[in-house]
Formats: C-alpha cells, structure tokens, sequence
DNA sequence: AATGAATGAGTATTCATTCAT
DNA sequence: GATGAATGAATACTCATTCAT
C-alpha cells in the first residue's frame, strides 16, 4: 500500500508557524509556506481549508496539549495546590519554549482572532483556562489563596504576563534565561514585588 | 488658498482608532478611515505618509502622554515608594480607559510593530518603561520592593498583564469593572496570590 | 502700478523645460515645476491650462522662432541654394544646442504628441517644415539637388537624423563635438557615405 | 495542475505591442492588454514582471532578431561593403515594417528608455550597432567609404533618420511607399542630396 | 492525491486640478 | 493675481484560491 507518509500534514502546519512568526500572519505567503513545507501550493489546500484554518489548527494544537496535560494534573491527589499551581506554570513554560516560533505565533495573532472569530477558537483554549481556574477556585476555598482576588481578572493577569514573557524571550532568549523567567513568575504570582520582611 | 482648519489631522486619527480598533489594521481600509473622518482620502495622505504613519502616530500620542505623566510624578518628594507604584497603575488604567479603542489598537497591534520595525516606533515607549523600572529599582534600593525580583522581567510579566486585561476590559467592559481590575492588579502584582495569614 | 512682472510664465516655461527633459513628460510633477519656478501650485494654472498646454507651449515657443529665422532665409537673392541649405542646418543646430534640455524634451515628446494630439500642435512646425520643403524643391528646380530625391522622406530623413545627433549631443555633449556634428551632417546630406573619387 | 499552453507569453507580447502603439506606454493600461490578449490580469504578472518589463521584451525581441541577422551577413565573403551596406538597410526595413505597431513602439518609447535605465535595455542593440558600425569602418578601410566621415556620428544620423521614416511609413503607409523609402533612404545615405552630373 | 498555472477581486497611493481665501 | 490645502478618480500589482490535468 502507498504508506501514507504522514508528514505533509505536519510539514505544512511547521513550515506556517516559521513563516507566520517571521512575517506574521498577514505578511506571510501561502508559496512561501508551501515552498518551505517542500509541498506544492495545491497540497497545502488538500489539507488544509485555507490560510485561516492554518493559523486556527496551530492554536488547536497548543491549547489541546496544554488542556491534556492540565487534565491529568488537576486530579492528582498527591500534590498540594500550589504544587499544581507551581506545576501548571512549569507546563505554559515547557509548552512554548520548545517551539519558540509557536510562541511568537500565539503571541501575535491569538488576540485578534479570539476577538475577530470567537467561534471558530479552538474550544481546548477555554477549557484549558477552566481548568486553571478551577486550581486557583480550589486554593481559595482551601485558604491556600487570597479569597478577595477575583478569577476571571487573575487569569487575564497571568495569561497576559506569560504572553509577553514568552515572547521577548522567543525574540531574544539571551535577554531572558528561563529559569530566571520561572522563578520570577511563581514568586511574583503568588507573592507579589512587595518585600515581605 | 484653502486653509488648514486644523482638525482634519485629528479627525483622521480619531477615525483610524476607530476603524483599527474593529477591525484590525489589516483589515481596515483607508477609504472607510476617509469616510468616517468626513475628509476626503487624498486628505489623509496630505497628513500622514501613509497607513502605517497613522499607526505610528496613535502609538506617539499615547506613550507621549504617558511618559510625560510618569515624568511628573517620577519627581515628588511627597510619595511614598508605594504610593508611586501605585499613582503609575492608575495613570496607566487612566489613559487607556479613556479611549478603549486605542486600548484595543495598542493590545493588536503594538507587539507586531515593536517586533517587526522597533526602529520606527515611537521613543517614548522606552522612555516611559524606563521610568517604570526606575521606580522599581528605587523601591529596592530602599528596601520596599524584594531584591530578588528582576526588574526586566517584572515589567514585561506586569505591561503583559496590563495588556489583556484592558483589552479585555475594552471588549466587554461589563465583565471586568474597572475598579475591581484597578485593586486587584495593584494587589496581585504587590502581594501575589497566596493567602499570606 | 503693478509692474507685471511679466516672469512667472517664463519661470514656469524654463522650469517645465528642465523638469521635462529630466523626467520625461509623465514622470514630471507639476509641483517640482512650480518649486523650481518659485511659484505656488497655483500660478501655474494662471498662466498654463494644464500640463500638457505647457509642452504645447515649449514647442511652440521653438518652432516658431524656427519658422521666423527660416522665413527670412527663404527670401534672400543674396545666397545661392546650397548657401540656404547650409545655413537652414546651421539654425537648427544653434536653436536646439542654446538650450539643450529643449532638445531633450523636443526628442522624447514631440513624436508622441503629433501622432496622438496633431490638431492641437503648433502650426509653425508645419510651416516651418514648409519652407525647408521649398529649398529643396528650389535647388532641385534649378538642378542643384538631384531630382530623384522624394522631397518627403528627405524631410523626414534629415529631421529624424538631426533628432537623434542634437539629443545625443545634449545627453553627453563631449561624445558629440558640435562643430564636427555640424560638419558631418552638412556633408552627410549633401554627399553622402560614398567616397567619390 | 493546467498546462501552460504555450501561448499565452505570446499573446500578452503581441497585446502589448498594439496597446502601446496606440496609446503610448503611459497611457496603456494593463486591463487593456490583458482585455486583448484575452488573458486575465494575473497572467500578465505569471509571464512578466511588470509593465516596464514587457516593453523591455519587446526590444529584446527586435534587436535581438536583427542582431542574429546582422552577425550572419557580416561574416560573408561573397559580398562588397556596398552589397552589406544595402542588406543592412533592407533588413532593418524588413524588420520593422514586418508589424508596423513595433516600429511605432520603438520610435515613440526607445528614448525614453535608454536614456533614463540604459543599464536594463537590452544588449543586443548595442551589439547590433557595433556590427553596423563595424561595416562602415571597413568601408572606410578598403577606400569605398570616406574617411572624413565620423562613424559614432553616422551611426546617429542613420538610425535617427530611419526611426523617423519608418514611425511616419507605420502611421500613414500610402504616403510613404516601401520601396520608395527604401531606395531614397540606400540613395541619400549613400550619394547624398547634391546633383553629381 | 498532487500539481502549479490561471484567475480577478481588492486597495494603497498618486497627482493634476480646483477653488475658498 | 496668488496661494496651497483639498480633492477623488484612476491604476499597477498582489496573492489566496481554484481546478484541469
């Protein structure tokens, strides 16, 4: 049998996230994707609805492997809320560092479509920030969190420092060692700037 | 001769904010900024060089005003290191919720822009973060703020923060009251999460 | 009383001479023109009903001064056929080398204009064509020139070779000496390639 | 995928050719030729690269042909100058008056453009020239042409004279017969205007 | 499935011309 | 007459998408 060699599919999904975190989304062309994906510009079409669907399956792909791992984590009994909270961070981090392009790409375009097309937003991204909420729910109703801060607003908070975090250190990882970065984002979340004697 | 009634300039960027604001730069079209400005479209470009021109002035305006705040308040003898931190958390909530459109514009499309042409972008962005981060530095100094923050990445996890949530703020302000963002952020990015007694 | 300068149409005209030859009539802007003629927009539209009435007015300017010279020639008892010939040769080369931008412009537009817009082309070219036309059908009357020739395409002939010999001369004047030019005409239209004897 | 059929770089060519005869290259649009070359818009930019490039074409195509026809006839043995000097004449004839809108095109815009980008235009009119040049020069050697003539000059002189006679043959034919042009031009270069005997 | 030539709707920008002052 | 800000029609070129092979 023709073995489906499988990859053209992924080819093109990695060539789109290069090409959309060098040039971003608009500038980027769909020959460049294809010539890129050693792919010609009919394949990318049969795999593919168009440019947008692209842009839409790399969020999918993300947010699914975040909202699996987050899964499995949430229902540990083994670990005390802020070792998952402490956990989830590590997971963001790991996530986007491994593909930094990737980074860039969520980075950059997420905001315009969540807002623009809602719609057709990847459903693992809302239920991946569900899950994350209901860690912090849980510290609360365990006095391990602060009862007087409000989820929602939390989540944008932390969702939006990651978000610029993550992509200054996919421009210039020097200016940015990780480690340094996931420190300061658990003690700054969970303590905050103020020096606690 | 005809002269400059000296409005149009502002009617066209008012007018562009708008239109980027709904629907993104790339999407919006100089005809429709000519139209809902009441200016003809050759008028646009007897103000600005062209499209991307309008953006970088929306950029100018706002970090101008900013900095010029921050500035002012850089300087007293009167405040407290804490009392600064948080007159800055103000000052930023401040100008962005006056205009949410511009909120928007800036939360699309100002990541692209310092990625892509840093070189063009308006000073006064570095110029207000730098005055940010000297607050901060002061606040070590003196003992306020915890040494072990790096204040390179304090700023980028706290402008990140700010971004999502006045972006979201803008979009459905009735989901995220703004006085309730106000405390909350100057909670959170102060005392963190954890539940400290 | 306002002494009417009586400039501003010349400074237009001179100007639209250099901006024409340099740019070529399409590239030209009218707003160089009237920068170079230290004149608003405006005035050039006082003087001029539009770019191309300009050049209509550089041709006119040159071939009417053309046909004047020619028409005094033409009369003279004093000179025989050839003296006429020669010195009809010799106008053309000083009209057109006193200012060589007009050559360029008189090169590049003028084949253009007569074939699309002939009825709005100065009637002096014609005439002065005209009389070039009778020297010839004299001096062939009297069995100086030879009477084989087609009056016609000799016209065409030599016009056409002083056009591109004044033009390259004005592009780069040391490549064309005018007196060796001048000479290698007179004798070129007179005797021809062929070494007689 | 659909197969280039072969023509459509052809079409466009001949398109062109009658759409910048008719209009000048300034005024000829795109949608015009591609109306007439009965091709889309697109396709234009599948065979060319822009507007500029397609009259480059076109003078590549002409000189290029008279070139490869020039070197043959140079070479020949069997031949006196003054055969070679008649040849050359009809085959510039030939060549234009085989699609007179060429010969329009040529007159109209060659100028233009080899005084404005002379690094793009093609090399095959300088190699023909070189070879006509060539011609004279051997004339002169071997005592048939005169030696007082300046080659540099007569080249000049002749082609400008042509480009003249043949733009006034494309535009009204019946008042400049082939054959007549052709004997008065070979006549006049040759023996000149003068009546010998 | 794979290809890439063909398509043509869509748009930023230019610039000659006008006209209120 | 003089000015130059205002105008908007006009157009080359792009590029996502299609579809005959």
């Amino acid at each position: 049998m023709r073995k489906k060699e499988g990859n053209k599919e992924v080819d093109i999904l990695s060539a789109a996230i290069k090409v959309f975190a060098e040039c971003g989304f608009f500038d980027a062309k769909i020959a460049k994707i294809a010539e890129l994906a050693n792919v010609s510009i009919g394949s990318i079409y049969v795999y593919y609805e168009n440019k947008d669907d692209i842009l839409f399956k790399i969020f999918e792909q993300i947010w699914g492997g975040l909202y699996h791992n987050l899964e499995s984590l949430v229902g540990r009994k083994d670990l005390t809320m802020v070792d998952k909270y402490d956990a989830m961070i590590d997971m963001i981090f790991d996530t986007f560092t491994e593909n930094s392009a990737t980074a860039i790409v969520i980075a950059h375009e997420q905001q315009r479509i969540l807002m623009r097309t809602p719609e057709k937003f990847t459903p693992y991204y809302e239920q991946f920030v569900g899950l994350g909420e209901r860690i912090v729910r849980e510290g609360i109703k365990k006095g391990i969190f602060n009862p007087n801060i409000n989820v929602n607003i939390f989540r944008h908070f932390l969702l939006g420092a990651f978000r610029d975090l993550i992509n200054s250190w996919a421009v210039s990882p020097k200016d940015f060692p990780l480690n340094t970065m996931r420190q300061n984002v658990k003690f700054l979340s969970k303590y905050g700037l103020l020096n606690h004697k």
